[in-house]
RNA sequence: GGCCUCAUCGUCUAACGGUUAGGACAACGGGUUCUCAAUCCGUCAAUCGGGGUCCGAUUCCCCGUGAGGUCACCA
């Protein structure tokens, strides 16, 4: 690998610990995290966790074992409750030099204090480039002295934000666009400390169908509950990558180091992006039809009813259904949804249904179908037990169904199998279940037209 | 309301100022099918409005309109 020119580029990705990691976040951090690797920077994950009141360990502990899914793995990490002494350094120089001074206050809400730090403004106006936005112009003067500490040893986002980028040599700050209106402030305090500009790239915000930001009301924002719901990693990347961004030809489903490869902060959109969930589960259908066999197992054993899980022949069948289960999901957590329809328990066991059920829609007369079915046996028995295949159960089947009519003779086949009215074709249905017991539950559907009479 | 930002199919988006405005998701229709699922093929569908500049604007400029963000002793 040759040398890259741009190696010095140091990049951060800065949460609070005050929630879950939700998508907006996992995207402003996929984006830093490509720019990084594309460029062979630092990848450092700050977190500010200044605010004592709404910050906790476990939403830290959450956001990092998230990260650590979607395998954005960072190269530094860093904490600002333990760097209070650096900020407090800054708060002294800053008290000392008249940019900053403390400043007497009647407490308008609870929890207010009546003296903080404020950071004299110059009122000024302030222009700052933005790799995706553009030239922005603002003039400081409406922000007023604005507060950047409430004491020496309780620093505040704006100040803490700007003395770590600077400290940590942050060379291009990456971040949602909602921070567009802090830019000129956190420029204000870089110049007061004599901390050079970053580069800035605000990315478009994740909107819900309403056009509005991103938010709870809106249903699953925190990447766990996706990672909850049987959604994979890999199709969460590709999807929020594509929010936004966009490699520039017909590709859908690029790999990591194709995303790597062809990040360019230059194509990102400017304008926010619907969170269209639509085509999240197309990726992740997609990505789980890519799986391996041993890793769509694992997945499947994780969200299986235990009401399933506890068949004494679970373990030997679920192998054989994965194909159907493969094909009929597209996200792990419908696995419940196939069970709560019924799409499961018959592999296990010998369905219950009405009778009447066996007949096909267009038949009027049970007594045929009971010949059907009767016929269905004679010529499955002619199978040898290790050929039960679908493909040979199919040719077995295939011509006396023509003969009566397809759905006259199928239907009841597969209803004497499933028991249900909607699951896979009979074939493959008598292959999975086996001969024996595939001849058995169509003698007991046999059985059941019997009694009726 | 002040400040800031944005504007191509319903959604995500493509298009050196010159294309029949392309792709994907969804929707719809069809093939395959006893049912469902899957799959394959096809169809519908967009440049916010008005002015400029230019031989020629989705693209550049201005004005509207619309949408969003932000206005904390949160981040």
């Amino acid at each position: 690998m040759t040398k890259n020119l741009k190696n010095n580029v140091v990049v951060r990705f800065a949460p609070s610990p005050t929630g879950y990691l939700h998508i907006g976040g996992a995207r402003t951090a996929l984006f830093t995290y490509l720019f990084a690797r594309q460029n062979g920077g630092k990848f450092i994950l700050r977190i500010e966790d200044t605010d004592r009141e709404r910050s906790t360990k476990e939403y830290e502990k959450s956001i990092l074992e998230t990260m650590k899914w979607l395998e954005l793995d960072y190269d530094e990490i860093y904490r600002q409750s333990e760097r209070i002494e650096i900020y407090k350094k800054y708060l002294k120089k800053m008290i000392g030099d008249g940019s900053a001074y403390v400043s007497k206050e009647k407490p308008e809400k609870r929890g207010d204090r009546d003296e903080v730090i404020r950071f004299k403004n110059p009122n000024k106006k302030i222009i700052f480039n933005d790799l995706i936005v553009g030239d922005v112009e603002v003039n400081t003067t409406d922000l007023g002295d604005f507060v950047i500490a409430k004491d020496m040893e309780t620093p505040i986002f704006h100040l803490t934000n700007v003395i770590d980028d600077y400290e940590m040599g942050i060379t291009h700050i990456i971040r949602g666009q909602d921070h567009i209106p802090n830019t000129p402030r956190q420029i204000l305090i870089q110049e007061a400390i004599g901390a050079q500009r970053p580069v800035y790239a605000h990315i478009p915000l994740i909107l819900s169908p309403d056009k509005s930001k991103l938010s709870k009301r809106d249903g699953a924002v925190n990447v766990v509950e996706y990672k909850n719901l049987g959604y994979l990693p890999e199709a969460i990347i590709n999807f929020l990558a594509f929010l936004g961004w966009n490699p520039g030809d017909d590709r859908e489903i690029l790999t990591r180091e194709e995303f790597i490869k062809g990040f360019n902060m230059k194509k990102i959109q400017k304008g926010g992006a619907v969170f269209n969930i639509e085509k999240l589960n197309w990726f992740n259908k997609k990505y789980i039809q890519m799986l391996s066999d041993k890793k769509f197992m694992e997945l499947v054993n994780k969200f299986m009813p235990s009401e399933i899980k506890n068949f004494p022949n679970y373990d030997k069948k679920v192998e054989k259904i994965i194909p159907v289960i493969k094909e009929r999901i597209e996200k792990f957590g419908d696995i419940k949804d196939m069970h709560k329809r019924g799409e499961l328990k018959y592999f296990f066991e010998q369905p219950e249904y009405e009778t009447k059920s066996l007949m096909w829609k267009d038949e009027k007369n049970i007594q045929n179908t009971k010949k059907y079915l009767e016929e269905i046996l004679n010529l499955l028995e002619k199978i040898q037990d290790n050929n039960f295949n679908s493909v040979l159960i199919k040719d077995a089947v295939w011509n006396f169904a023509t003969e009566k009519g397809r759905g006259n003779v199928l239907w009841p086949m597969r209803y004497a199998l499933s028991g249900i009215d909607k699951s896979p074709d009979p074939f493959i249905l008598a292959s999975l279940l086996g001969k024996k017991e595939t001849i058995s539950r169509i003698e007991t559907a046999v059985k059941k037209i019997n009694s009726i009479k």
